[in-house]
DNA sequence: GCCGAAGGTGAGCGGTTGCTTAGAGCACCT
DNA sequence: AGGTGCTCTAAGCAACCGCTCACCTTCGGC
């Protein structure tokens, strides 16, 4: 009941765990601003203003306007690491685990655009410690594909020449959803999730 | 001999169009500032001062910042778009023109990258009208690879459930490369578009 | 030798930026 | 009643932004 995952309207609230209620509705706001505006048009102004705070408000919860986007980043990748743990190290065949890993990554990417727009796309954007730090976080992500496709390879279910190169255009596919995917298009996330895993299956050999 | 495309060097320079010799070196030193800082985070001072030239000379050549965006992003357009043309009206079978639609699209974003980012990713930093010209160009490359999809479903070799999912998500693992590669890494991006072609072609069951 | 056009510069204008400071309001403890 | 943090605001500072303007140089045509 305190940390409520999900709201009524669809879209995901990984935010719980930004514990002043203050914090948290200026993270959020600036995740809006980040991903309709980008990081460096958005003004700290326009973040305080969407939080319903004056412009000083947002230097009692966080040091710098790059703070809130460590933050963001940091907490997102986190999530997204999650959700492919969970589809990686679930009983079942490699396929089906792939299937299930590429999907919920893509649910996630699709149904939670507005979030994932900036945390894929605004790595560049943090300062050096930041981005390393986050850059070790994707390396993880990347392991996590590449066991189940070399799991899927071992047991001779797959067939994929170059692993690596393979991890990299899976994840690669699956990121970019967050770029083009539009709310008012005419896929849902579902949708596309099973579109995105059936493909990843053919490129990794599964169908036979 | 007097607008050479390509330079000992490796990459690409399509910019043999842009007349005034300054106006051209502003504009490559604005591709680069763009794709290092981002549009927003690139100061006109940045670019004039990459170019050689005080911040006024930028003026002379181009009316704002804005425009010197909308320039990049059309020619850039043109060129992706010409590429994509080139690969599917030559004869050969769809397996063969998808192929090397793919190997060419990709060898462009891996080796222009540097400005394939910019095109690809500023999109949104463009005023409505310059961004409405963009999307109708890139409405037309999305047709191209389309119209091989269809033709290979229609001669009986690709075997695609959803002809326009497929085409989105085969055009977009290709611009995504522009993101992710790294001129220093491991690959050539002859070996990644190779890779690319491979993948593409599993996706949409040519292999049979 | 003079001229006008074209390309370039130094200085700077108005506006905006990220961030700071001084202090107000308020719940809570003794 | 008086102190003590904590949260938030109004005002504003120094720096920087995109862009302009008055002026200088170069050069082909006559």
């Amino acid at each position: 009941m305190s940390t409520a995952e999900e709201t009524a309207g669809g879209e995901t609230q990984p935010w719980g765990e930004v514990t002043p209620d203050a914090a948290r509705r200026l993270l959020i706001a600036a995740v809006e601003a980040f991903a309709e505006r980008g990081y460096h048009a958005t003004t700290t102004r326009d973040i305080a203003g969407r939080a319903g705070m004056s412009p000083a408000a947002l230097y009692i919860h966080y040091k710098t306007k790059e703070e809130l986007l460590h933050r963001i980043s940091r907490i997102g990748h986190e999530k997204a690491l999650d959700i492919l743990r969970t589809a990686a190290r679930r009983e079942g065949t490699p396929a089906e685990r792939l299937a299930d890993a590429v999907s919920s990554f893509v649910r996630w990417h699709a149904g939670g655009r507005t979030t994932a727009r900036v945390v894929q796309y605004e790595l560049d954007s943090l300062g050096p410690d930041a981005r390393a730090e986050i850059v070790g976080l994707r390396r993880q992500v990347n392991a996590e594909v590449r066991r189940i496709i070399e799991d899927g390879v071992a047991a001779g279910e797959f067939d994929v020449p170059d692993v690596q190169g393979t991890t990299l255009a899976v994840l690669s596919l699956c990121i970019d959803v967050a770029r083009w995917f539009n709310v008012n298009g005419p896929r849902t996330p579902d949708e596309v999730g099973a579109l995105y895993a059936d493909l990843v299956l053919r490129m990794v050999g599964a169908g036979r």
